[in-house]
DNA sequence: TAAAATTACTACGACAGATGGAGTAAAAGA
DNA sequence: TCTTTTACTCCATCTGTCGTAGTAATTTTA
């Protein structure tokens, strides 16, 4: 439903506000954010997964090995106390985004 | 303030809003962004024009142009009905996306 | 119990939109 | 006349997303 060309600039802080639920994986994120998003987003996966990469090397989140009890081996990620940071910035922005992008497109008229 | 890789994937449906309330041109609709937004954000020119001209090929907009008083000759610009509909479309989009956005980032805590 | 589906990634090349920087050009203002 | 403002244009580069393909282990189903 949801393309990720209007998604781009907020998936890394999607990935972040579940991380801050709990330390995560992969295949766990895009399925929660498909289910939080009632099927209206689904992060490709290739998407997801560079995300994890460079969130990683920006030291906002972590990746550790856990013993699995089922499936093949998982890389799960947990947030840092920069990616906190990181996230409350991004949550002001996006308060700011949407203040500015209605005083053109929904308070406009239409 | 807001960076462009927050409103990428707005900036053509911001330039279509001003658009539709008369036609204009690019020095205008940048200075009128700025102020709308009250100085939040700044288009740059670059990503201006190229929006322009990836406007028209796409036929959202028509260029043309008016006997100038002052200044440079300037390119205007005039929304067409193929674009007043892709407005109408980007509309319920940023609709739909701040209600998935905001499940993440706003709703959730923080 | 063998085949199919699901889980869980990794690699790679392509592409679109945004950016910085440089340059051009005409008119208005000091 | 020199500077500022207006009004663009061109180009090379970067970043993030995407499509496609492949790997691998475990669970389900036939």
């Amino acid at each position: 439903m949801l393309s990720s060309d209007t998604m781009r600039g907020y998936n890394d802080t999607i990935i972040l506000s579940l991380l801050l639920e709990w330390p995560s994986y992969g295949y766990e994120i895009a399925k929660r954010i498909k289910e939080r998003s009632n099927n209206k987003y689904v992060m490709k996966e290739t998407t997801l997964y560079s995300a994890f990469t460079r969130l990683e090397k920006q030291d906002y989140i972590r990746s550790f090995q856990q013993d699995k009890t089922m499936g093949r081996r998982r890389t799960y990620y947990e947030i840092t106390a920069k990616g906190r940071e990181y996230f409350d910035q991004k949550h002001q922005e996006w308060l700011l985004t949407q203040e500015v992008v209605n005083q053109f497109i929904t308070d406009n008229r239409s």
